[in-house]
DNA sequence: TTGATAGGCAAGTTGTCACTTGCCTATAGT
DNA sequence: ACTATAGGCAAGTGACAACTTGCCTATCAA
């Protein structure tokens, strides 16, 4: 999960879908190219995503010939809870 | 700042850093290897400790001929304002 | 001043990661 | 049935990251 955020691209995917959620593919290579001014293939960002989606971070359902990638955060809890959280053990919901 | 976290020694070195901080390389790589059974060698923990340091996660000082290894956990807490904080706003100081 | 301790620098090696390329499968529309 | 759209699989390539190796500098004690 580490590795996963480790990468400029797949940071901003995760942009991207905190903004957005539930993209497809195709969506997210346009916004990646329009708005972010990505030049990634179709190939990488599928990759990218499925690198995102072992990590725990996105989540995705089919729905016909449509694949909708949600974001996940909870796995980034880890990092609060590991090195962060200790001092302020509640920041209760 | 996160191609620093994505390596699992660096990881533990910060968890050592977490537990005592302060230390200097020696006694980072006894811990390490006695503690955590890593088998890094010096100049390995070394070269992660200068990642770290560029990344500003961890902040040295020099004292004599010790250098003592300090946490910083500011820059982690960006991840928290960029994924997770959309949902609690305001966690003030 | 000499030896031991704490750390630094830099080149070389190996493995992994991001990306491409080329082709294939599946759903939807006409 | 046929075509376009949405996505998947897998081998190959180039670059970078982690680690080693070998040597060097600086502080402290005797």
């Amino acid at each position: 999960m580490f590795k996963a955020l480790a990468d400029p691209t797949r940071r901003t995917i995760l942009d991207e879908l905190t903004e957005r959620n539930g993209q497809t593919l195709f969506e997210i290579c346009a916004r990646l190219t329009t708005k972010h001014g990505l030049g990634s293939s179709r190939q990488a960002i599928s990759q990218h995503l499925a690198v995102l989606e072992s990590a725990g971070l996105v989540r995705t359902r089919r729905q016909g010939r449509y694949k909708f990638h949600d974001l996940t955060t909870e796995p980034l809890e880890q990092i609060v809870a590991r090195w962060l959280k200790p001092d302020a053990p509640e920041t209760g919901k």
